[in-house]
DNA sequence: GCAAAAGTGTTCTTGATACACCCATGG
DNA sequence: CCATGGGTGTATCAAGAACACTTTTGC
C-alpha cells in the first residue's frame, strides 16, 4: 500500500481518530482467580474490571485485539465521536465518559498512516454490561489477562486504569459501574476490585455516609438470606466548578437531527468537580 | 475564503494543531495590586501568575490575542510539536511540560477552518521568565487581567490554571516556576501565589521539610538585610508509578538529528506521579 | 440458636492548624 | 537593642485505621 514518498509522510499533519477503553465490572462470579492464578499471593475473592476488545481486520497488527475506536467527524464533539465509536462497535451505553489522553508521535503507527488518537475512557453499568456477549470481532477480556494489544493500546488501557485508580477516591466513579442504585457492600466491592485491596467495611461505610454524597432511597435487598442492606444513590455535590471542560459551554447543543436524546445522555456523563 | 461547501466540512475530518499555556510568576513587586483594584477584599501581597499571548494575524479573531501554537508534525511527538510551538513563539524554554486536554468539536472554530488543538501548558522559571519582554506580537498577562481572547482561549486557560492549582497538592510543580534552587519563603509564596489565600509559613515549612522531597544544598541567601535563609533544592521522589504517560518508552528517542539536547530537556519536562 | 451479613461504638494514631516563642543578622 | 525574617515548640482538633461488638434475618 502506497501513500507518497517518506518525506511527504514526514512534514504532512497526522490523521485524527478516536479510540474508548470501555469498562465495567466482570460477569458474576468472576472473582479474579483463573486458569491462570497458580502461585499468586492476596488471591482475593474481589471482582475484577474487564474491557471489550475488537479484533483488527487490517494492517498493521491484522488479527490483533485493539481498543474500539473510530474517525473524528468535524461537525461532531470529541464526546459525541467517542461515544458514536463506543456505541457501533460494542452496543453499549456507558455511565461514565471522560477523555483520557491524546496519543500521537512518530513510532506509534508502526508501518501505518501516521495517527494522532484522542483516547477517551468509559464506565459500563453492571446490569448493562451483564451480557458480555462476545460478537465474532469483539471479547471481553478481565484488566489482568490481556491478549497481545496493537499498537500502544497496552499502555493506554494502564493508564486509564491509573487514571481510575486515582479518580475513585474525589468522584463519584465507583457508583457509575454499577447501576442508579445500590447497596454499601456493593460500593464496597467495586472499591476493592478498583483499588485491588481491602477496606475494612465498617470505616468504608462510615465514610461513604459521612461524605454526604448517598441518599437512602428508602429500599432494602437481600443478596443472599441475611438481614436486607438498604439501598443507596448518589447524590451530586453542590456543583462547584468543572472539572474537565465539556463543551457543551451554551451554543453546543445545535442541529444533531435524530440526536437529541443521546446529546442529554451524553451531558449527564461529563464529569464534574477536580482533574 | 473558500474550502469546500458545508457538507464536505461537515464530514471531512478536522484539522490538528497544538497550543500551548504558558505560566510563570510576574516580575518582581508585582503584588496583584494594579490600577484595576478598587474595592477588592482580600488583596495580599502575593505575587501573580503572567502568560504571554500571540497577537493573531489571520482571520477569524484577528487582531485578538491567542494562545501560542503551531503545527503538529508527523515526524514529532505531541510534546515535541508543544516544545517547538512554545520556544518558536517565545522563545522561552520550559521547566515543565504536560498535556492539558485536547480541544474540539464544531462550534469553535467560528468560521475558520475545523480544528482540533492538543493543548499542552508548561511552566517557566522565574530568572527565566525575568525579561518580560514584549515584542511586537507576543505580550505577557497577568492572569487575573486578561484581555479579550480568540475562540475558547480563556476556558482553556482557566483549565490550566485549575490544573494548575489541583497539581500542586501533589506534584512537584511549584518548584517549576523558581529557579532550581530556591528557600522556603520563596516556594511558600508560589503556593499563596497559586492558591489564592494565605499559607502559615510556619507549618508550610514543616510539612514541606516532612515530606522528604527537599534537599539541603548547603548554601545560604539573604534576600533582605536578615538572617540568611537555607536554600533548598527538590529532590524528584522514589519514582513510583509514571503519572501521564509519556511517549519516549523505549524506542521514541530516534533520529532527530541536530535536536538530540532538546531531547533530553524534554525528558525532564514530563511529569511523573499521579494525574 | 446458629451462621452470615448489616450496622454501631470505641480506641489509638496521625496529620493539620493556630499561634506563641526563640534565634540570627544588619543597622 | 531593635526590627525583620528565619526557624522551632506545643496544644488542640479532625480524619482515618483497627477491631470488638450488637442487630437482623433465614434456615
Amino acid at each position: 500500500m502506497g501513500f507518497g514518498n517518506v518525506s511527504e509522510r514526514r512534514s504532512a499533519p497526522p490523521q485524527v481518530g478516536v479510540s474508548v477503553v470501555i469498562l465495567a465490572l466482570g460477569p458474576k462470579g468472576d472473582t479474579g482467580n483463573s486458569a491462570a492464578d497458580s502461585g499468586n499471593a492476596a488471591n482475593s475473592a474481589h471482582s475484577r474490571l474487564w474491557l471489550p476488545l475488537v479484533k483488527r481486520v487490517r494492517q498493521p497488527f491484522l488479527g490483533c485485539w485493539a481498543l474500539p475506536g473510530g474517525d473524528l467527524r468535524s461537525d461532531r464533539s470529541l464526546e459525541q465521536s467517542a461515544y458514536a465509536a463506543l456505541e457501533s462497535t460494542t452496543d453499549l451505553h456507558p455511565r461514565y465518559l471522560e477523555q483520557l489522553y491524546t496519543f500521537g508521535g512518530p513510532t506509534r503507527s508502526h508501518g501505518g498512516l501516521p495517527m494522532v488518537s484522542v483516547v477517551y475512557w468509559a464506565l459500563v453499568g453492571q446490569t448493562e454490561a451483564a451480557g458480555f456477549e462476545d460478537g465474532d470481532n469483539v471479547r471481553w477480556f478481565p484488566e489482568d489477562e490481556l491478549p497481545e494489544l496493537a499498537f500502544d493500546h497496552r499502555q493506554i488501557i494502564d493508564y486509564a486504569l491509573l487514571r481510575l485508580r486515582s479518580k475513585i477516591e474525589y468522584s463519584d466513579v465507583a457508583t457509575r459501574l454499577l447501576g442508579p442504585t445500590f447497596t454499601l457492600r456493593q460500593l464496597h466491592g467495586v472499591y476493592e476490585a478498583i483499588g485491588g485491596e481491602t477496606l475494612d467495611l465498617a470505616n468504608f461505610r462510615r465514610k461513604m455516609l459521612a461524605s454526604g454524597d448517598l441518599e437512602d432511597t428508602g429500599e432494602k435487598v437481600r443478596e443472599g438470606r441475611q438481614r436486607p442492606a438498604t439501598v443507596y444513590r448518589y447524590i451530586p455535590k453542590r456543583l462547584v466548578e468543572n472539572g474537565t471542560p465539556h463543551e457543551s459551554d451554551g451554543d453546543d447543543i445545535v442541529e444533531l437531527s435524530r440526536q437529541g436524546e443521546r446529546e442529554d445522555a451524553l451531558d449527564a456523563l461529563i464529569p464534574s468537580a477536580r482533574i
